[in-house]
DNA sequence: CTAAAACCTGACTAATTGGTCAACTGTTTT
DNA sequence: AAAACAGTTGACCAATTAGTCAGGTTTTAG
């Protein structure tokens, strides 16, 4: 039960069949990351198990720690990945850019994050709350910066009356707050809408609803 | 160590000293709610350990135990007590009502539960990221009536024109949104306004930037 | 004053779980 | 072909932890 299709590999490369080994790891260990992030969401840290994140990737447990090493890092790379992922989503912004245009923009990519990737935003959402133990060094570093950056842009917008913003730090949390709401409180949200899941449709209405709503709350438009 | 102060009790009554068994038990009940709020959301649910909740109310485990029966039971009673306070948040909202006047009251006094009581949002939060396994209930009653409630006043002051919002419950999302995560991202927003703790001027720079913002994105203003 | 009831707690138990390891299988290198 | 290596896994162990309980103390009722 714990292990079945090693035959109906659905790659599509075809190598000689004793390829497997190297491949199969590769294909475990991100069965193994997709599990982990699920398990981590629905039962945070402590509550995840190694044998519930094994059994959700159909592989034994000790090939988890093989892969691995221990909870902690399995953990760690989980988180690493999110990050990396928040950094794809940094919209270039300087000041010379049109205000309108790149709020839009910036909005528009973080609800389609959203909306593609719920669990990652659960996580790190799950993560930060809990005070964030493990992101000190993001946060202070990575994210810090880019806030600075922003924020400074912003400034000189508001100094050339291009924006009728004075705090872009409110502004930014205010974006961040809107658009992850819909992935973290995604059950509450869906079960408002008398839904189980969310349909092909919510991710436009909420676009259609945030932008112009945080464009007129700028002074924009 | 776990027990320590049971002479100097800080209670300002001075009935005969006898009396401090019922008066006593009400107070570490207090103290151990007190206590289990604050590790369900440092550790979440699983990570919290009634040893743990014991040690930061200063009572021994068996003491929990004795009052509050078992763990499951005692993470429902901070649940209810949560959910009793957000029934006090409630505006009275009905269609001859100013918008303008009610949407202010409403952000300002969620604005202002989010800053006086962060912990009780944050163990709210992580509920509700991690599927809301024990609030199905309350999200299906309750919250739903109010909610269908409030977006029928809504509706019906667009139709007189008097708000610019088609879809009441996204304006719902986004106030929730934007008040609670002050609260419940409390760690990442001090971190990036370079200090430890909101101090105490945040809830009205909050406030300021949030109130206009939201009545702009209504239309009303 | 006495007996029952309520309250309190140290010590114990059973179950869970992160992590290890030795034995095994398949692959690569020489 | 055979030795070295990488990958795999069942079985086991030590630590943690929710929950129990018996024996104690304090409070209340008659």
């Amino acid at each position: 039960m714990t292990q079945d299709n090693q035959k109906e590999d659905i790659l599509t490369t075809d190598a000689p069949s004793h390829r497997s080994q190297q491949v199969t790891r590769a294909h475990n260990q991100a069965l193994i990351l997709a599990a982990a992030e699920e398990e981590f969401v629905l039962q945070s840290y402590r509550g995840a198990t190694m044998q519930g994140i094994a059994d959700r990737a159909g592989l034994p447990k000790a090939n988890v720690h093989y892969d691995f090493k221990n909870k902690k890092n399995l953990y760690m790379v989980v988180l690493r990945s999110i990050i990396e992922e928040w950094n794809d989503g940094l919209v270039t912004m300087t000041v010379d850019s049109d205000p309108k245009t790149v709020i839009e923009k910036f909005v528009r990519t973080k609800l389609h994050q959203a909306f593609v990737n719920p669990s990652r935003h659960k996580l790190f959402a799950i993560e930060v709350i809990g005070g964030a133990p493990h992101l000190h060094e993001f946060m202070s570093t990575t994210m810090k910066d880019w806030v600075n950056d922003k924020a400074q842009v912003m400034k000189e917008w508001h100094k050339q009356g291009k924006i009728g913003i004075t705090d872009p730090l409110q502004l930014l949390i205010l974006i961040w707050a809107t658009t992850q709401r819909y992935a973290e409180f995604e059950i509450e949200i869906v079960g408002l809408m008398d839904k189980t899941a969310y349909d092909a449709e919510d991710e436009a209405r909420a676009a259609d609803f945030l932008v112009p709503f945080i464009l007129r709350g700028c002074g924009l438009e």
